[in-house]
DNA sequence: GAGCACTGC
């Protein structure tokens, strides 16, 4: 297949600077001359920072909030804290916070800032992250931490009177998380004048922020008068130090992504200079499938091309495999690395040069109607096309091949994608708004607007669990427990329904192994293999036992990695499973959980699995042949997954954690229970219903 | 008898 390569005329502004280290505060609407400074010299020399020297102190001296906009590498998280600490922004026990989307940012952000400050991580400069806090009270004045630690952290301290400026980081990505703490930071300006915001963010979004943080006009006359800072956000601009990354469009739409990333690849392969290219797929299925491609492309031809090293990547890759992607490439070596949005933010490759887009990536979308999450092929946007393309020109310029056309770039593709909340189930964000005090939460000011559907989605479910009263306030004890818990609110219930039926012990352990991906060792290719150790651990109530026989013999095996491996249980994931668990007890004994076994009772395990997941109970079809069941509230048509220890078993009643569509729905995780227990856990659920033994 | 974009508390 040949290509027709058309250069772009689209120029990114902050990939224009090949200067390279460069530090540029530019003009901003507010600030008419400009301030800055610019050579690489003084930036190194680290400037000593005078009252108003900079534009970032000036503008955080005048002003509530201030956005800032760059790209990444442009020192906004490395710098930035350290001039507002040196300003004195960070005396009197105050504390200059700034979050993160991802731990991981976290950690590394931290670190660098420690290491340039001179100072020990954990001192003056701290991180908090789950599981892991290196902060020290009265002497850290610089605090990273992810949003969802700092909104925790709002539920004891609704104001967070400890910081003195927030900074936001990476506010463009509108996680749910950024976006509950932004519409949250926003009522906080309105009760503590004196606390600073900074918002940074992508220069597309960074318009949309600003207006969202602009109060009424009738509110900034008044604060005119007093002299306080002013209202009305500012937007200061950071000159990014990424390279120049050129753009190519195919000149036809094309048919096959997967076939056209790959002749891409051999194209840039043959006929540019040495660099690693990064190509962007969409799940593991295209990665797998181009790698093939790819290999046997590569050996059709012999000699010429020669010296490509091909490697997958995505999340669900081995860790041992993942890490592949991170070894230097040998000298006159290529290496290709395929793989799904997790190189576009997540992590980042060192030494790619080239960047094939095939301008799409899996997205979750939520439908509130049949209460279903789904995941999609989906166009990217505009903004993640850029982030893709930036991914070039980290090292020296770079080249990024979109296989979609530039009139589609320009006419079709959205600028924005879709913010995650208006993609997603609720009942996590709306019980921690409620228990934040949060009554109203249909007139609450987000960024972007869920669906009201969703919404109410979300209050109806939480009402089912007891954890909204008539009034949708949460209800007490239940209520404020369900959310001091830090899980999915049916698990929270479950775990809370555990303690009175006397099996807290063992419903954690389940509770800590749902809300991790899988505990078994993915394995496409020994499938079977796994299929018949699964059956030693294999539980006739249904998979939650099965994970309680699973997490029994890990420990009987001394927590034993060679355990593990025998029997295709992921190590790593046992871990994690255990620090849930541990965090899961302390929460529960805060909270006033008793903490009890029942002895190998599994009757009551099932009831309190019912307490929290009676909404997702199903009915096997009378006379069904082929594992027909029907959810007793929609009566949609749902199957037992193959994965299930419950497969071919088809019990005529059973509750599942998750449903899956592809081509049927398929429950995931399923036990079986007695349909009395229905009624039991949830009388006000089921009351308007036939009652579910009259369905048999 | 089939499938899992990516985070996070």
């Amino acid at each position: 297949m040949s290509q027709f390569w058309k250069p772009g005329t689209e120029k990114p502004r902050l990939l224009d600077d090949e200067e390279g280290g460069v530090l540029f505060f530019g003009a901003s609407p507010s600030t008419s001359s400009g301030y800055g400074y610019s050579s690489m010299e003084r930036q190194k020399q680290r400037l000593p920072v005078y009252k108003y020297r900079t534009p970032i102190l000036y503008l955080v001296e005048t002003h509530a909030t201030t956005i800032i906009v760059g790209e990444t590498g442009s020192g906004k998280t490395t710098q930035i804290p350290q001039y507002l600490k040196e300003a004195g922004w960070a005396d009197g026990g105050r504390v200059i916070a700034c979050t993160q989307p991802r731990r991981l940012a976290v950690q590394a952000v931290s670190s660098r800032v420690a290491e340039e400050m001179g100072v020990k991580l954990g001192e003056e400069v701290g991180y908090t992250i789950r599981f892991e806090d290196l902060t020290k009270n009265g002497v850290t004045m610089i605090k990273f931490l992810t949003d969802g630690v700092l909104l925790r952290e709002m539920m004891d301290d609704p104001l967070l009177t400890k910081y003195s400026v927030i900074m936001v980081d990476e506010a463009h990505e509108r996680s749910i998380s950024t976006d509950i703490l932004l519409g949250l930071l926003k009522k906080i300006q309105r009760r503590r004048p004196e606390l600073r915001l900074i918002i940074s963010s992508a220069t597309i979004e960074a318009k949309s922020m600003s207006s969202f943080f602009q109060t009424s006009k009738r509110r900034r006359e008044m604060e005119g008068k007093n002299l306080g800072p002013r209202m009305d956000p500012v937007i200061l601009s950071v000159e990014g130090r990424g390279f120049n990354v050129q753009i190519h469009y195919v000149e036809e739409p094309v048919s096959n992504y997967i076939q056209s990333a790959v002749s891409t690849v051999l194209l840039v392969h043959d006929q540019e200079p040495m660099g690693d290219i990064l190509v962007f797929l969409t799940g593991q299925d295209d990665i797998d499938a181009a790698v093939q491609l790819l290999t046997e492309e590569v050996q059709n031809r012999g000699k010429s091309s020669s010296g490509l090293t091909i490697l997958p990547l995505y999340s669900g890759l081995p860790r041992a495999e993942q890490e592949l992607v991170f070894a230097p490439t040998p000298r006159g070596k290529r290496k290709v690395v395929i793989s799904t949005n997790i190189a576009e933010t997540s992590l980042t490759l060192e030494g790619i040069v080239y960047v094939v887009d095939s301008g799409f990536s899996k997205q979750r979308f939520y439908n509130p109607i049949s209460d279903i999450e789904n995941l999609v092929v989906a166009p990217i946007s505009k903004a993640s096309a850029r982030q893709r393309a930036g991914r070039a020109g980290r090292v020296r310029p770079g080249k990024c091949y979109r296989l979609y056309t530039e009139e589609y770039f320009v006419n079709e593709m959205s600028a924005e994608g879709i913010p995650e909340i208006q993609r997603s189930n609720l009942v996590s964000c709306v019980i921690q708004l409620k228990a934040l005090g949060i009554d109203n939460i249909l007139g609450f000011d987000w960024p972007a607007s869920p669906s009201p559907e969703a919404m109410v989605r979300a209050l109806e479910v939480l009402y089912s669990l007891g954890v909204l009263d008539d009034d949708a306030k949460l209800t007490s004890p239940a209520g404020f427990q369900v959310a001091e818990i830090p899980l999915d609110p049916m698990i929270a219930k479950m775990i809370l329904s555990s303690s009175q039926l006397g099996c807290s012990e063992e419903i954690i352990t389940i509770a800590a192994i749902l809300s991790i991906q899988s505990i078994w060792v993915s394995s496409r290719g020994a499938q079977k293999e796994l299929d018949e150790v699964k059956l030693r651990f294999a539980a006739s109530e249904g998979d939650h036992v099965t994970f309680l026989n699973v997490y029994k013999g890990f420990l009987q095996s001394g927590k034993s990695s060679q355990w593990c491996y025998k029997n295709f249980v992921n190590y790593h994931a046992m871990k994690k499973v255990l620090e849930i668990r541990e965090q899961l007890r302390r929460t529960a004994q805060r909270i006033g959980i008793v903490l009890k076994s029942c002895e190998g009772d599994m009757l009551v395990v099932r009831k309190a699995i019912t307490a929290g997941f009676f909404a997702n109970a199903c009915h096997l079809e009378a006379y069904s042949h082929n594992g027909k069941y029907k959810t007793i509230r929609g009566s949609q048509e749902v199957y037992i997954h193959p994965s299930s220890v419950l497969f071919r078993v088809n019990p005529k009643w059973v509750i599942y954690h998750s449903l899956v569509s592809t081509d049927k729905q398929y429950m995931r995780n399923v036990i079986s229970i007695d349909p009395s227990w229905l009624t039991e856990a949830a009388p006000h659920f089921y009351q308007h219903q036939r009652p579910p033994s009259m369905l048999h």
